[in-house]
DNA sequence: TACTAGATTAAGTTTATACAAAATATGATC
DNA sequence: GATCATATTTTGTATAAACTTAATCTAGTA
């Protein structure tokens, strides 16, 4: 006997159940809308949603006139929020300090405009920065912005606000790339971090576009031994 | 004149441009859906859709009674694809190898137990593999498997079929915690990796889980200059 | 004043219906 | 038999109407 009317959220439950228990295996194909709806005796956009939100997760390949199917190796997927420095270390309970290293405003080299797609005489501007933890050094920035996107960065005061909330305080949005990598530290970098040579590091590198635009790369390295 | 529907993608386009115009400024607080319906001329549930989507991609926070407001910072999250090491090399163009180098049964050492939160006397499978593209080594796996959670795993073949697409196939979906770090090359890895001790090495550790219990952890070491 | 019960509001969801769009299948024509 | 137009199927989306649920506000009560 069943009382409240059946959930997208059940619906989605009971798909997935079907093929975790291996009854609807990778690849096969799954009844139309319609069938399911009859099944789960539930309108057709209710059955929608939930195979909606699935095919989002991974979970099922969807086309029209083809039907749906389980995908084959469900393709793994994650999420995660990319972190703002001084959020993470004083969320550690720890006290966050921020120094401008350098400032420069260059005609962008070779390699940035060819990672961003820049014109060839397009300047940007250069900072490097040091992100402390506890007075210990936790974060090395390296950050290029694109000065004909954002001429105002060339006038903001980036002495006591890092790029990084500078940028997201100013622009509300934007879509990135990003990759993460090892390197061993640099002679500068061993200076800047108070590492040994060749020590191994954690890098991430990010360019972020806004509305085709690019805005800014930026190579993040952190301290020995951090796990993200 | 406005010939076709108004789409939700539409509205969500419109609401967004919105927010980075600085019409509604971060924090502020968003029409209701009955008002912006009538403004787009649309349906309640057009504007529900465009306006849950903008949520889920952390853009709006919306509460009952409370009304959708524009997030003051507008969390930054990002969507990756996990990459399975044989798609990833074969995809480049390359020849993929996979050989075992150890395995053996034990009964799962502490800290295995406190990540995985197994079991006293739990045991696990405890496999070694490595990766080569076109012959170079690539990546080194010490994959770890809860034999309790996974009995059949004690006598699957991982001479020819690596444990990760074991898994997949074996499990069909599950979800995981993952990390990344850089870590100094140890003096077995390097001569696994065939790379200098003390270099630098990308690594990924993933814990698993599948609906509550503890599958399989992980730890997957790429070759010098690997980017993901 | 503090607290509780109920009213109110906005988002969340379901439903039935309708039409649109993509992909495939079919059949007519050359 | 090949090609092209047309029909069919399935997902995708829009709509109006109704109801649910969480959060907030309000007013009445102790």
């Amino acid at each position: 006997m069943q009382k409240s009317k059946i959930s997208y959220v059940d619906v989605k439950a009971d798909i997935l159940k079907k093929i975790t228990d291996g009854v609807w295996p990778p690849g096969s194909s799954v009844p139309n809308e319609m069938e399911l709806a009859e099944a789960y005796s539930c309108a057709r956009a209710t059955v929608n949603r939930a195979m909606r939100e699935l095919a989002e997760e991974g979970l099922l390949e969807r086309k029209r006139k083809a039907g749906t199917r389980v995908r084959r190796s469900p393709l793994r997927q994650a999420t995660f929020d990319i972190p703002i420095v001084r959020n993470e270390i004083e969320k550690s309970g720890s006290q966050y300090r921020y120094v401008l290293v350098a400032r420069e405003v260059h005609v962008a080299p070779e390699w940035i405009r060819a990672r961003l797609g820049l014109a060839d005489h397009g300047k940007v501007l250069h900072l490097i920065c040091m992100h402390y933890s506890d007075g210990i050094p936790f974060q090395h920035e390296d950050r290029w912005i694109n000065l004909g996107a954002l001429p105002e960065a060339a006038t903001a005061d980036f002495g006591s606000l890092g790029p990084n909330e500078w940028l997201i305080a100013t622009v509300p949005f934007s879509n990135a790339e990003i990759s993460f990598s090892a390197t061993p530290a640099s002679e500068s970098m061993t200076h800047h971090m108070g590492c040994r040579p060749g020590e191994a590091l954690f890098l991430t590198e990010r360019s972020t576009w806004w509305q085709e635009e690019a805005i800014t790369y930026v190579r993040l390295t952190f301290k020995p031994g951090y796990r993200m």
